[in-house]
DNA sequence: CAGTGTGAACCTTTTCACAGCA
DNA sequence: TGCTGTGAAAAGGTTCACACTG
């Protein structure tokens, strides 16, 4: 436990394990162990204490982890003690469900400014945000120090929006529009893709009702009907 | 390749490749190399052959793959060739963001019914759906053959309506609520935590800043400042 | 001869299993 | 005694590199 990064994995399971202890500090539960913690985060105690090992030795042999020590450490760790402002691109339906999610501002994340093309919404108001002309990006990243870009924007802008975000000075993007963008490696990049997901459930659910078909005597064990020669 | 059964990884960058595909199909581009199309999906060709190899040898050597013929492949492997009714648990910002997400139907997702508990919002009809009450949800999973269900509900409720949606038969479940889910093994759940993404930016943000804060010479070596003893 | 398909090497992540400590 | 922390083994995923072929 010396080298300070930490795998891409744990880091992605964090915000779950932190979710899971607020919810647990908040119901009056003082102390778990990596086996409760394990249940609450849906993943097995194994991994809970692999992951938490890699934040230090934060645990008590025999007893388990202190619930409020840990929600510090973990909090401490992903750089959620500061306030993070954010910017988002594109007001369209997705990006005004964005502005008013109050789990955002909960975890520390402040949408400062909101911006699109169309004259017909700036100018306009949704919720605490006015929505301003994407001509101003630049001088709204500057002004707010917002450090994390969201793109909500159709897939054809995507890519134009990540390029003046970069050039302002954004280093973290998260990306909405389902497209891929390309950024210098210095800056981070997640994607979030809603029909991507439906379509992997799709995979899943094609095979389980084929895999049924097959039980049921209905068809012969091709699954997919794939046929290479 | 004579597994029928594609590594969870190469099923999650399908839809991706599939993205790309189309799109060249839409510029009329009716061949693409590994490369080429790696490039377009923001991986690396090696991985673009490999996964591809699992659907089976689509390609020609010396040429490259055929747009069209790898789209269908692609699609029939994913299990779009048909269409999928869906159902959305949650009237909220998100879920009414949703219904009016273009990208779903597109491609072959169907929202045909919606459902939320508050009586005010019961009745109201957004697009072309009327948000129904969550009672009717087993009615309504059987008579219009509902494949997917999606949860937009907050946190709290998430659970009981999975449950709902499992008893109803479902067996394949989009998660955007913030809390873990748990359901029997045959069923599939995917999540989507808009704000568990944003920590995982806030995370490689604060290590960025970090970093630079020791370049400038501003900051001793100890990254994020763990003291362990 | 350009570009696929794929074994083999490599790296990351998960799981096991148990020594060690409160 | 009970539960953490962690090496070691196993599984899964990525990349390399090249034989093979249209």
């Amino acid at each position: 436990m010396r080298d300070r990064s930490i795998p891409e994995a744990t880091v992605g399971r964090l915000p779950v394990y932190l979710r899971a202890l607020v919810e647990m500090a908040e119901h009056g539960t003082s102390t778990t162990s990596s086996e409760g913690l394990a249940e609450a985060a849906g993943v097995n105690s194994a991994k809970v204490r692999k992951d938490l090992s890699y934040l230090g030795s934060y645990g008590t042999r025999g007893v388990g982890y202190d619930v409020a020590y840990l929600i510090h450490q973990v909090r401490r760790e992903l750089g959620l003690t500061q306030d993070w402002p954010v910017l988002i691109a594109g007001a369209g339906n997705l990006g005004r469900a964005l502005v008013n999610y109050k789990g955002f501002g909960e975890r520390g994340f402040r949408i400062v400014a909101m911006v699109d093309v169309e004259d017909g919404k700036v100018g306009e108001r949704i919720g605490p945000v006015e929505i301003q002309d994407l001509s101003l990006l630049d001088e709204i990243v500057r002004s707010t120090e917002v450090a994390i870009g969201v793109i909500c924007t159709p897939a054809a802008a995507a890519q134009e929006v990540a390029d003046r975000m970069v050039a302002a000075g954004i280093r973290s993007i998260l990306n909405f529009a389902p497209a891929v963008i390309t950024v210098p490696e210095q800056v981070s990049v997640r994607k979030v893709d809603l029909s991507l997901e439906l379509q992997i459930l799709a995979y899943y659910e094609q095979r389980k009702a084929a895999l049924e078909a097959v039980k049921d005597g209905l068809a012969t064990l091709d699954l997919a009907g794939a046929t290479a020669p």
